[in-house]
DNA sequence: CATTTGCTTGACGTTAACGTAAAGCAAGGT
DNA sequence: ACCTTGCTTTACGTTAACGTCAAGCAAATG
């Protein structure tokens, strides 16, 4: 079992300590504690990791908290589950719709880049 | 050739039209004015259609101006061109990342959703 | 003519996601 | 014994992206 320290962690995921600090206080993350000293595991990683992720595709924190909240089985009664599997669906089709955007945005560079090389032609002509 | 009011707009693409008015701020649009009323046209709302696929895929308003930048060819010389040939693979390699994340994310609500599904069962049992 | 409707420009308020500075404990080196 | 290093908490500051009044013009409508 791996054990890292804040700062560990900052450095390997490229991110500030204030930042994880600030994660744990909107209980994204809960790390045990070694006197006053906080002591992450491999769990914190992977959470901090999809907290990265959802970042990086334009989410929000609340919503990787429940992304998060997702990824962990928080036994639910029926209602509560098919609740999660109704946001499951939301979530599946925002990436969808992000998948389309991705693609019509690569298009568009493709056409940008075609630009700039007929003018770079054009200047060297 | 079309033209728009600001609320038409606001309508049409359901952001409010002071969002709009703050784009413009941000010198993103430039709308002709009819007395002191503002009048858009198809380019402009090709330009807000960019911004908002820009938002949706997580582009913060100042990267979604560079992106309209790319697309309106502003006469550069050679040096400036090659500038934007670098910003463009930047946002390429970006957007790919950015699908990497998604495929990924589609995969761990995969595996959420059958958690939710086995759960469900034992409930029922 | 008075009023409503839709636009305008300011200006201040708000939320998210941290940054940053202050002040202090606790372990290890010299 | 002292200093540095790394962690801690508390608290106020900051930026982005608008929201939300307030006050006013201008055309249309009763």
């Amino acid at each position: 079992m791996s054990r890292y320290s804040i700062s560990d962690l900052a450095r390997e995921l490229d991110i500030t300590p204030r930042a994880i600090r600030f994660y744990e206080e909107q209980g994204m993350l809960s790390p045990e504690r070694r006197g006053q000293e906080r002591v992450y595991g491999s769990r914190d990683k992977v959470t901090l990791k999809l907290i990265l992720r959802g970042k990086r595709i334009g989410f929000s924190l609340a919503e990787c908290k429940e992304l998060i909240e997702l990824y962990d089985p928080a036994e639910g009664n029926r209602v509560q589950l098919e609740t999660f599997m109704r946001k499951i669906e939301e979530r599946r089709a925002q990436l969808d719709q992000q998948l389309l955007d991705i693609e019509q945005m690569k298009l568009e560079l493709d056409t940008a880049e075609e630009r700039c090389r007929a003018a770079i032609a054009a200047t060297s002509a």
